[in-house]
RNA sequence: GCGCCCGUAGCUCAGCUGGAUAGAGCGGGGGACUUCUAAUCCUCAGGUCGCAGGUUCGAAUCCUGCCGGGCGCGCCA
C-alpha cells in the first residue's frame, strides 16, 4: 500500500508520471479537483490541457497516456480506471481502496492531519505584526477584523510548518499619544473641579473620563497644582508631566487591550514600544539614540540621507518610491517613518527570515516607502517584508454606515460586539471574507441573524458526531487498528473526498495567506457531513459497516475541530 | 489627476496563478422528525459574472480602455 492518501500526494504521483512522460527530471506541479458531476471521476486534473502544448500531441492522447502510465505504476493499487473527457481532462476512478487508505491515514494522523504541509526547506522563522491600534482609545469592531485575520493567520503558518513570532507594535510615541496624554489631564482636571476642557483635537471619549476618574482615585490630587498653572490650556503643560498622563494611560489602555485580545482568543508573544525605540544604547546619531540612532547611523554610512529645508530626508526614490520621505523634521522631532525603520531593522536583527506585516487599507499608501526602506537598508531585500494590506470594515447601523471616530468616542468596540453575538461568532465571520474584500457588518442584522452564523453550522457538526461517538460507547473510544474491508459508499466516499482535501486547503491558506478558505471550507465539510449523516445510518447491526462510518466520524470530528481550531472557534461536544 | 482594492443571484460574498453546465449563506415558495442531535436535510424560483474591445481550442479569471464604489496620495499615525 502506497501513502496517496490525500489531494497533495496524488497530486504529486501523477505529475512525477506525467515527468516521466515529458522527459522531465522533476515531478510536473498537477492540479487536482474534485468534478462536479459524478461520472466525471472521483477526482479529475486538466494536467494534460496545460502540458499538451509543444509535445506534438493533443491533450486528449497526452492525457490518454497519462492515465495509462500512472496506472501501471504508482496508481495501480488505488485507481481502477480513467476517463479522458472533454477537450483533454484526465477523470481518475478512485477504488474502494483508496478511500479506505485515506481513511485510515486520516485516524492515524489524529489532531495532526493537515500539520506540517510546507515542506521543511521551505520554513522560515517569520515575524507577523498585526493590530498594533494606538493605545489611545478602545479596540473597536475594525479592528476585530486584523485581530481575527492575523491570529489566523498565525496558527495557520505556525500548523503548517513556519516557526511564527506575533508581535503588536505599541505606538506610544508621537503626535497622538502627546494629545491622548493632555487630553487625560484635561479629564483628570475636570475631576478635580478644574476649568480643563479637552483640546479641539484631542480625544473626546467618555473612556478618557472612566480613566481619570481611576486615575483620581490612584493619585489623588497630585497633579492639581501643575494642572492649576496652565488652566485653560492643558497643551501648556511641561512635557514631563504629560508624559506621566501618557504612559499612565497607556498601560491602562494596553491592559485593556490584553483583556479583549484574549477573550477573542488572540495572543501576541512579543509587545515592541515604539518609545522604547528611542531609548539605550551607545551609538548616538545627532542626539538620537537607541534602535532609531543605530538606523540612523547605518543609514548615514551608506549615503541614504541628505539634509534639506532643515529636515532629514531619507532617499526613498532610489528604491521606487516617488518622492523622498522626511526622518527628522525641521522642529527636530522624528517622523513615524523613522520609528518604523527603526523597528523593522531591529525585528531583522532579532533573526527573522520573513517579516509580515498586516496593515488597514489607510496605510497602503505607505507601502513603497516601506519597500524602499527595506531595499535601502541590509540585507536589501525587499521581499523579505511583506505588507498585507487588509480592506476595511465598512459598519452598517439602521441601514446606513456608520463612521466611528475614536477621537469623537463614537465607537463599536469589539467587547460590545463580542457581548452582542459571542467570540465564535465574531471570530467565524470577521474571516469570512477575502482580506482583498471590504468587509461589511451590518450591526442590527448581525445580532438578529447571530443565531444564523454559519458558525453554528459546523459547530453542530461536530456536537453531532459527538453525540453519535458517545452513543457508541467504546467503539467510539480507540479508533481501530485496521478498518473492516467494506465497500464504501456513494455518500461515504463524497465525505472522505472532502476530507481527503484538508491539507491542500491549509497550503493554500498559508500560501494565499488566506484564511476564508478554511471558513469556506469548514462550511463544506459540515455540509457533506450532515448529507451523510442524513443517508447513512452510523451505528447499525451490521459490524464493518459500522466500523467504517464511526472511523469516519472520528475522522470528520477531528478534522472539523482542528481546522476550527486554527480559525481561533471552540468545537463543542454538545449543543 | 495618480496609486491600491472591489464590482458575480433580491442581500452579503466565494470562485480569479485560464478549463466541463458559475457556487454558498441569508432572504422568498414548497416539503421531510415513532430511528444515532431538525442549530439538520430535500426541493423550486432567482445570473447580460459592471460595460466595451483584445489574447486563445477555451475568459468570471489574463491584457487595454471606460463606468461605478471604497481607501490613500502630510515634515499625521
Amino acid at each position: 500500500m502506497n501513502g496517496l492518501f490525500d489531494f497533495g500526494s496524488l497530486a504529486a504521483s501523477l505529475g512525477r508520471a506525467l515527468a516521466e512522460l515529458r522527459g522531465a527530471s522533476a515531478a510536473i506541479p498537477v492540479d487536482l479537483v474534485v468534478p462536479p458531476r459524478p461520472e466525471h471521476g472521483d477526482v479529475t486534473t486538466n494536467a494534460a490541457l496545460v502540458s499538451a502544448a509543444g509535445t506534438g500531441q493533443t491533450p486528449r492522447d497526452l492525457a490518454a497516456a497519462l492515465g495509462e502510465r500512472w496506472l501501471a505504476g504508482e496508481g495501480a493499487a488505488i485507481c481502477t480506471r480513467f476517463d479522458v473527457a472533454g477537450p483533454g481532462f484526465l477523470n481518475l476512478f478512485l477504488d474502494h481502496s483508496w478511500y479506505r487508505g485515506a481513511l485510515q491515514a486520516i485516524l492515524d494522523a489524529g489532531v495532526d492531519y493537515g500539520r506540517g504541509v510546507v515542506p521543511p526547506a521551505q520554513r522560515r522563522r517569520v515575524n507577523v505584526e498585526f493590530v498594533s491600534v494606538n493605545p489611545t482609545g478602545p479596540l473597536h469592531v475594525g479592528h476585530a477584523r486584523y485581530a481575527a485575520y492575523g491570529d489566523a493567520l498565525c496558527r495557520l503558518f505556525s500548523f503548517a510548518g513556519h516557526a511564527v513570532t506575533r508581535e503588536f507594535y505599541v505606538n506610544d510615541h508621537g503626535t497622538q499619544i502627546l494629545k491622548f496624554g493632555q487630553s487625560l489631564a484635561a479629564r483628570y482636571g475636570q475631576h478635580l473641579g478644574l476649568d480643563t476642557p479637552v483640546p479641539d483635537d484631542g480625544y473626546q471619549g467618555d473612556y478618557l473620563a472612566d480613566l481619570a476618574a481611576e486615575l483620581v482615585t490612584e493619585v489623588g490630587e497630585r497633579y492639581r497644582e501643575p494642572l492649576n498653572m496652565v488652566v485653560p490650556d492643558v497643551t501648556r503643560l511641561e512635557p514631563e508631566v504629560v508624559d506621566e498622563f501618557k504612559s499612565w494611560g497607556r498601560d491602562r489602555i494596553l491592559a485593556a487591550f490584553r483583556a479583549t485580545l484574549e477573550r477573542l482568543r488572540v495572543s501576541f508573544d512579543v509587545w515592541t514600544s515604539e518609545a522604547g525605540l528611542y531609548e539605550g544604547g551607545d551609538l548616538e546619531w545627532r542626539g538620537f539614540r537607541g534602535e532609531v540612532g543605530m538606523a540612523l547611523s547605518q543609514m548615514d554610512a551608506e549615503g541614504h540621507l541628505r539634509d534639506a529645508d532643515g529636515a532629514v530626508w531619507l532617499r526613498t526614490t532610489e528604491y521606487g518610491d516617488d518622492k523622498d520621505r522626511v526622518l527628522i523634521r525641521q522642529t527636530g522631532m522624528p517622523t513615524y517613518f523613522l520609528s518604523d525603520i527603526a523597528y523593522h531593522r531591529d525585528k531583522m536583527d532579532r533573526g527573522f527570515e520573513h517579516l509580515i506585516d498586516v496593515w488597514g487599507a489607510d496605510h497602503h499608501g505607505y507601502v513603497p516607502r516601506m519597500k524602499a526602506m527595506f531595499a535601502a537598508l541590509p540585507p536589501h531585500d525587499p521581499d523579505r517584508l511583506e505588507l498585507i494590506i487588509g480592506q476595511l470594515v465598512n459598519l452598517l447601523e439602521s441601514g446606513a454606515t456608520k463612521r466611528m471616530s475614536k477621537r469623537k468616542g463614537d465607537i463599536v468596540t469589539i467587547d460590545d460586539l463580542m457581548d452582542a453575538i459571542g467570540v465564535d461568532a465574531v471570530r467565524f465571520y470577521m474571516v469570512g471574507r477575502s482580506h482583498d474584500s471590504m468587509l461589511e457588518l451590518d450591526l442590527d442584522l448581525a445580532v438578529e441573524q447571530s443565531s444564523k452564523n454559519p458558525v453554528y453550522y459546523v459547530q453542530y457538526a461536530h456536537a453531532r458526531i459527538a453525540s453519535i461517538l458517545r452513543n457508541a460507547g467504546s467503539e467510539g473510544g480507540e479508533p481501530p487498528a485496521s478498518l473492516p474491508q467494506v465497500d464504501v459508499g456513494p455518500h461515504e466516499r463524497a465525505l472522505l473526498r472532502t476530507l481527503a482535501r484538508y491539507p491542500v486547503v491549509i497550503s493554500e491558506c498559508v500560501e494565499r495567506r488566506a484564511p476564508h478558505r478554511l471558513h469556506a471550507y469548514l462550511g463544506e465539510l459540515a455540509a457533506e457531513f450532515h448529507l451523510f449523516y442524513k443517508h447513512c445510518r452510523v451505528l447499525s447491526d451490521d459490524a464493518a459497516a459500522t466500523a467504517l462510518r464511526v472511523g469516519l466520524c472520528r475522522a470528520t470530528k477531528s478534522t472539523l475541530a482542528g481546522g476550527l481550531g486554527l480559525l481561533g472557534v471552540e468545537a463543542p461536544e454538545r449543543m
